[in-house]
RNA sequence: GCGGGCGUGGUGGAACCGGUAGACACGCCGGCUUUAGGUGCCGGUGGCGCAAGCCAUGGGGGUUCGAAUCCCUCCGCCCGCACCA
C-alpha cells in the first residue's frame, strides 16, 4: 500500500486538535445574538483521581456525539468541562504521604486535561473550573449564605450518622444498609450539632416536578422512593397518667378502631420517664441501652424477630376511649414520623408479628375472608356504628374529618426524606463561611464581600473526630464581622455534594468575578438540555442539584427550578463480564486504547458495542474491527479524492449503480438522523455508515458514476463526524475541501429515499414461499395476482382452496389456504 | 417479599407500529493480492438435510391470516426498594 494512504490516527488526530484549539472552534461566546438557538449538553462532573477510566471515555463519547449533532443542526452548544476536586481520596492520600491534597488533585486534573484533550472532545475550555479553586468556592460559600439568610441552612443537634473510618458525619443518602457509602464501614449514631440544608421543605415539589422532566423512569422511581411521601393523618393519643399527648402519624386512620397497643422508639425522649416508677423501669432501661449499642444494619432488618418491653403505661385511643398498653420496641424508628405509632396488628404485618410475640389482642376492623394480617381494602367492621359497613377508603376520609372536628387529629403528609446534613469534619472541602463571636453576637455569617473564606494550610490532615482545620490556630482565631471582637471560625467543611450541586450554573457564566452568575446569562442556557452520567448518582447528586435549583429559584436567583430537562444514564463497560477493577486486574485503560488505535476508534467502538444505556463488555477484537473500519473509510475517501474525478451529482443522469449508491447515502442520512434524534442509538447509526461504506467498495459500487460515489463517501464522513471527528473531518476535507463541522447536517431527499420497486414477500399460511420485485406503485389487486403467479407459490396452492388473502401494500401478501 | 428491566446464532447486538428473524460487527472458514508476517481486498457463515424442505428468538400455553414483538404462566439473570407506621 502506498505510504500516503496509510491511516495514521496519531497524525490525523493531533493535527485536527491543533486546528480546533487554535481556532477556538468549540467556544461559545457570552454575547450570542438573542435569537440564537442554543443547547446545553453536559456530562456529570468528573472526580479527578489518577487517570480517566473507561467510564469517562464512554460518557464523553456519548455527550460529544450529542453536542456535535446539535451544532451541525444549527444550534449553539454549551459543552463545558470541570472537576469535582474536593473530596476524601485526595485527603486520605495526604494523610498517608503528607502531600498536600491540592498538589495531588492538581496533578490528577492535569492528567485528566491531557487525556480529555487527546480524545478530541469538543469542549469550551474557557469555562473550565475546579470546585477546589477559591474563585469557585467563593460562590459555593455565597450560596450557603443565601440559604442561611433564608433559613434553608441551619444548625441543630441531632442523632447523626458517623463513619468511624472516614471520621466524619454523613448524610442519610450516604449511608447504604447501615454502612458508609464511600468506604463500607458500619456507621454509628452520634448526638452532634451539625449543619443541615432544609431539603425537606422541598420534598413535595421534588416529587411533584419529577412529572415535568424527561428522565429514565427507574431514576424517577428511585427518587420517589427515597423521598417517600405518604399521606395519612396525625392522631393524638393521650397518656392520662403523665398528662402528655403523643401524636402519631398513620397512613391508615381507617383502622384506628383496630388499634390494640401503642409503641415508642427506644430513642424517644419520653421512654424512660414513662417507665419510671413502674415494675418495668429496669427492663426498659436495659432495652433502650441495648438498642443504642446495636448496629444500624440489624435494626433495619425486617426479617428479624420483633422485640420490645412494656412501659407499664397506657394511652387513650381518641376514637373510642380505650386504654392501650404502651411498649418500647426497636421496630419503631425515631427518625420517621413522631417516633411513636399506634399499632393495629390485624392490618399491619409488623404490628401483627409483635402482637403474636407479646400476646396482645388482635382485632379485625376490615372485613374480608383473608387471613390476618390483612393490609388490603374492604368494608369496616367492629369499629363504630357511624363507620361500620363503609368501604375503608371512604371511612378513612370521614374518620379524619371527625378527628379534625374533635381536635384529636388532622390530615397529614409525611416524608422519609430527612434534611441534608452537610457539615464534614474533614479538611479537603469548602469551608463553611461562619464565625462564632466570643462576645455577644453568637454565630455570625461572614459577609459576602469578605468571601472566600480560604482553606488554610495545615500540618496534620489526620482526622481526630474534629476537623483538621481546628488545628490551624491562626486561621481559626479571627474577628467578629459584627462587633469587631474576637471570634472563632467554623472548622467543619461542606459535603462535596454541595460543590457539585451548582457547578452547571457556574459554567454558564464561568468567568464572572462580580457574581456567581448573571441571571440573564443563565436564562439563556438553563436548564441543561441533555445531562449524561452514571445511574449511581440517581439519588445523591441528582436530588441535591434539584433541591439547589428550587431553592435558588425561590430566592429569585435563577429561572429554572429543574436543573436537567433530559437525563441519560449510561451503562457500565465491563471486561469478561465483570466490573473493571485494579484488584481483578481486568482494567482497560483509555490511554492504552487511544495509544494503540487512536481516539476515534476508541470512541466509535464504545458507541458501537451496544445501546449506550446498557452495560457492555469490552473486547479488544471488537476495537480492532472498528479500527479497520475507520481505516477503510479514510482510505476509500483518500483514494477517491485523487482517483475519482470530481463531477457534479446529476441524479437524473445516473445509471442503476450510481442511483443505488446515491440512494444508499440518503437512506443512511435518514437512518443516522433518526437514531440520533429519537433515542441514543449510536450503535445502529454507526452500523448504517458501515453499510454505506460497504456500498462504496470498489467492487460493490460497480459502474456507479464518480459523482455518486464521492457524494456517498462524503456523506459517510459527514455522518460519522459526531462519533469519529478527526477521521471524519480529515476524510471529508480530502474529498470535498470543506470543513465538515462547518457544514450543516445533511438532509435526506425524500425522492431518493423512496425506491421505485420493492421486494414483495409472498407467504402461504404465514410461511415465506417466494419474493418478487414489484413496482412501488402496484395496487393491491396487482400484488394479489402477482403473488399467486409465483412458481413456488403455485406449487403450494396446488389443489387447495384459498380462504383468505391478506395484502399489506409495500410489504407482503399472505395467502391462507386449506 | 414488593417494584422495574432483561433473556435472539460461537460472541456483541439488529429487527422503532404485530408483517422477510439474525442488519452491522467480532470470531471462524475459503479465496485473492504478496512484501515474510501482521495488514489489505473479495466471498461464505443460525441448526438439521443431497435437496424440496423442516426447525429456530429462555420453557409451556393463548390471541392472530401472521408473534422476538401482544396476553397468561413458569424458569433464569440484573437493578432498585425493603420494620418508613
Amino acid at each position: 500500500m502506498p505510504e500516503e494512504l496509510r491511516y495514521d490516527p496519531k497524525e490525523i488526530e493531533s493535527r485536527w486538535q491543533r486546528v480546533w484549539a487554535h481556532e477556538r472552534t468549540w467556544e461559545v461566546p457570552d454575547d450570542l445574538p438573542a435569537d440564537a438557538e442554543t443547547s446545553y449538553v453536559l456530562e456529570m462532573l468528573p472526580y479527578p483521581s489518577g487517570e480517566p477510566h473507561i467510564g469517562h471515555l464512554k460518557v464523553y463519547s456519548v455527550g460529544d456525539a450529542v453536542a456535535h449533532f446539535h451544532r451541525r443542526r444549527g444550534r449553539r452548544v454549551l459543552h463545558p468541562m470541570g472537576y469535582d476536586a474536593f473530596g476524601l481520596p485526595a485527603e486520605n492520600h495526604a494523610i498517608k504521604t503528607g502531600q498536600h491534597p491540592r498538589a495531588s488533585t492538581d496533578a490528577a486534573i492535569a492528567s485528566f486535561q491531557r487525556e480529555f484533550r487527546s480524545w478530541g472532545i469538543s469542549i469550551d475550555w474557557t469555562r473550565e473550573l475546579g470546585t477546589h479553586e477559591p474563585r469557585y468556592y467563593r460562590w459555593t460559600q455565597w450560596i450557603f449564605l443565601q440559604l442561611l439568610h433564608r433559613g434553608l441552612a441551619y444548625r441543630k443537634e441531632a442523632a447523626v450518622k458517623w463513619c468511624p473510618v472516614d471520621a466524619t458525619v454523613l448524610a442519610n443518602e450516604q449511608v447504604v444498609d447501615g454502612h458508609c457509602e464511600r468506604c463500607g464501614a458500619e456507621v454509628q449514631t452520634r448526638q452532634l450539632e451539625q449543619w443541615f440544608f432544609r431539603i425537606t421543605d422541598y420534598a413535595d415539589r421534588l416529587v411533584e416536578d419529577l412529572g415535568r422532566i424527561e428522565w429514565p423512569e427507574h431514576v424517577k422511581t428511585m427518587q420517589r422512593n427515597w423521598i417517600g411521601r405518604s399521606t395519612g393523618a396525625q392522631v393524638t393519643f393521650r397518656c392520662e397518667e403523665l398528662d402528655v399527648d403523643y401524636p402519631v402519624f398513620t397512613t391508615r386512620p381507617d383502622t384506628l378502631f383496630g388499634a390494640t397497643f401503642f409503641v415508642m422508639a427506644p430513642e424517644h425522649p419520653d421512654v424512660l420517664r414513662l417507665a419510671a416508677g413502674t415494675e418495668h423501669e429496669d427492663a426498659v432501661r436495659a432495652y433502650v441501652n441495648a438498642a443504642a449499642g446495636g448496629s444500624a444494619e440489624d435494626r433495619g432488618d425486617a426479617e428479624r424477630e420483633k422485640t420490645g418491653v412494656p412501659l407499664g403505661r397506657t394511652v387513650t385511643n381518641p376514637v373510642n376511649g380505650e386504654a392501650l398498653p404502651m411498649f418500647v420496641a426497636d421496630y419503631v424508628l425515631m427518625e420517621y414520623g413522631t417516633g411513636a405509632i399506634m399499632a393495629v396488628p390485624a392490618h399491619d404485618a409488623r404490628d401483627f408479628a409483635f402482637a403474636q410475640a407479646y400476646g396482645v389482642e388482635v382485632r379485625r376492623v376490615v372485613g374480608t375472608d383473608e387471613d390476618l394480617p390483612y393490609v388490603g381494602d374492604g368494608p369496616l367492621v367492629n369499629s363504630h356504628p357511624d363507620f361500620d359497613g363503609l368501604h375503608n377508603r371512604d371511612a378513612l376520609e370521614r374518620i379524619v374529618a371527625w378527628l379534625d372536628g374533635e381536635g384529636k387529629g388532622h390530615a397529614s403528609v409525611n416524608y422519609r426524606l430527612r434534611d441534608w446534613l452537610i457539615s464534614r469534619q474533614r479538611y479537603w472541602g469548602c469551608p463553611i463561611p461562619v464565625v462564632y463571636c466570643s462576645g455577644d453576637c453568637g454565630m455570625v455569617a461572614v459577609p459576602a464581600d469578605q468571601l472566600p473564606v480560604e482553606l488554610p494550610d495545615v500540618r496534620d490532615y489526620a482526622p481526630k473526630g474534629r476537623s483538621p482545620l481546628a488545628g490551624a490556630e491562626d486561621w481559626v482565631a479571627t474577628t467578629c464581622p459584627s462587633c469587631g471582637g474576637a471570634a472563632r471560625r467554623e472548622t467543619d467543611t461542606m459535603d462535596t455534594f454541595v460543590d457539585s450541586s451548582w457547578y452547571f450554573l457556574r459554567y454558564c457564566d464561568a468567568n464572572n468575578d462580580e457574581a456567581a452568575w448573571d441571571p440573564a446569562v443563565l436564562a439563556r442556557w438553563m436548564p441543561v438540555d441533555q445531562y449524561i452520567g452514571g445511574v449511581e448518582h440517581a439519588i445523591l447528586h441528582l436530588l441535591y442539584a434539584r433541591f439547589f435549583c428550587k431553592a435558588l429559584s425561590d430566592l429569585g436567583l435563577l429561572g429554572a427550578d429543574e436543573p436537567f430537562a433530559r437525563l441519560f444514564t449510561q451503562g457500565m463497560i465491563t471486561r469478561d463480564g465483570a466490573k473493571m477493577s485494579k484488584s481483578k486486574g481486568n482494567v482497560v485503560s483509555p490511554q492504552a486504547i487511544v495509544e494503540r488505535f487512536g481516539a476515534d476508534t476508541a470512541r466509535c467502538y464504545i458507541l458501537f458495542i451496544g445501546p449506550p444505556d446498557q452495560d457492555a463488555d469490552w473486547s479488544d477484537e471488537g476495537a480492532e474491527g472498528m479500527h479497520r473500519f475507520l481505516g477503510r473509510l479514510w482510505r476509500t475517501c483518500a483514494r477517491a479524492a485523487t482517483e475519482l474525478h470530481d463531477e457534479a451529482l446529476a441524479v437524473e443522469a445516473l445509471g442503476a449503480d450510481g442511483l443505488r449508491v446515491a440512494r444508499k447515502a440518503h437512506w443512511a442520512i435518514d437512518k443516522v438522523t433518526g437514531d440520533m434524534e429519537g433515542r441514543f442509538a449510536f450503535n445502529t447509526a454507526i452500523a448504517a455508515v458501515m453499510e454505506l461504506l460497504n456500498e462504496c467498495g470498489p467492487s460493490r459500487r460497480g459502474a456507479a458514476e464518480s459523482g455518486a460515489v464521492r457524494f456517498a463517501l462524503a456523506t459517510a464522513a459527514s455522518l460519522l463526524f459526531p462519533f469519529a471527528p478527526h477521521t471524519a473531518a480529515d476524510a471529508h476535507e480530502r474529498l470535498t475541501g470543506l470543513r465538515v463541522w462547518e457544514e450543516p447536517w445533511p438532509v435526506a431527499d425524500p425522492a431518493l429515499l423512496a425506491s421505485d420497486t420493492f421486494e414483495l414477500v409472498v407467504q402461504v399460511n404465514g410461511k415465506v414461499r417466494d419474493r418478487v420485485q414489484v413496482p412501488a406503485e402496484a395496487d393491491a389487486e396487482t400484488l394479489r395476482a402477482l403473488a399467486r403467479d409465483q412458481p413456488n407459490v403455485r406449487s403450494h396452492l396446488d389443489g387447495r382452496e384459498v380462504l383468505k388473502e391478506v395484502v399489506v401494500p409495500g410489504r407482503l401478501v399472505n395467502l391462507v389456504v386449506r
